[in-house]
DNA sequence: TCAATTGCGTTATGCTATAACGTGTGGCAT
DNA sequence: ATGCCACACGTTATAGCATAACGCAATTGA
């Protein structure tokens, strides 16, 4: 199968995530979108909880808000394990890494206390490279 | 210097999540503190944010919630370095673990990004052995 | 004494997320 | 074709999470 057919209001929020500098919030997203029709937040949670679900777009927990996923060559919506994001505080700008050292340790980890995991979140606050060199 | 002297606010407020079952959210606190004169959500956000700065409590992000620390003998607010949340989704029972591997592990991502980390957030959603066990 | 700091209480407001209802459309088995 | 079902959509209302802004009281320290 090909990738994934969006809706309009999906594909609209899909867009909006993918030219973003950072992440947005769900508002900030309808807000963007008022001129293309949306009028309700359940337009953009409901297209948000889809892109989710297809692996199109990450939930930062941390911040509630959420961002294209980095890697636009996924073809069909398939896990890509564990992603660490890197979420600066000062421009906002957040890199995602995948690291499968990280991803053994913390299955071992979820081993210990006989725990099935179903979903990981992990979100690193700082400051990057461009922000740190004052 | 000895533990942190805490406020009446601050007391009644680690206390509840203390001798709760699970993580707590800041209006369910409030709720449970209605009798001992807390009216206003204000009043428990603040005491929340200085048992976090002590390192009495923690967020869970993931769930806009928050725990006691697991490390009651703590006689000074010291960081732990970086804890992990198992979080179970059936009975909301929450278990912190630490793992210095792990936490090397995110240091060498953090810093092939050149990024400086200031806060890191794990939080590991799941079932616990209890609630697997059927 | 005076200023600075800190905690507190209150009111109001803003941000995040979902419940519940009804409509329309397309697929598909009968 | 008819009827059914699943799904996306639009709308209104409401629930849940968090902070702004004001003023007061107690403490501390110069």
């Amino acid at each position: 199968m090909a990738t994934q057919q969006l809706t309009r209001n999906q594909s609209l929020v899909l867009d909006a995530l993918s030219h973003a500098e950072g992440p947005l919030s769900a508002y900030t997203i309808l807000d963007k979108l008022r001129d293309h029709g949306f009028r309700a937040p359940l337009q953009v949670y409901r297209a948000l909880d889809k892109l989710l679900e297809f692996g199109l777009i990450h939930r930062l927990e941390s911040m509630n808000s959420f961002v294209a996923c980095a890697h636009p060559d996924h073809h069909h919506h398939h896990d890509h394990g564990v992603t660490a994001f890197a979420i600066c505080e000062d421009c906002g700008q957040v890199t995602e890494m995948h690291d499968t050292a990280m991803e053994e340790r913390l299955s071992v980890l979820a081993g210990k206390q006989h725990f099935k995991t179903e979903k990981t979140t992990i979100e690193i606050r700082g400051h990057c490279q461009n922000c740190t060199a004052e």
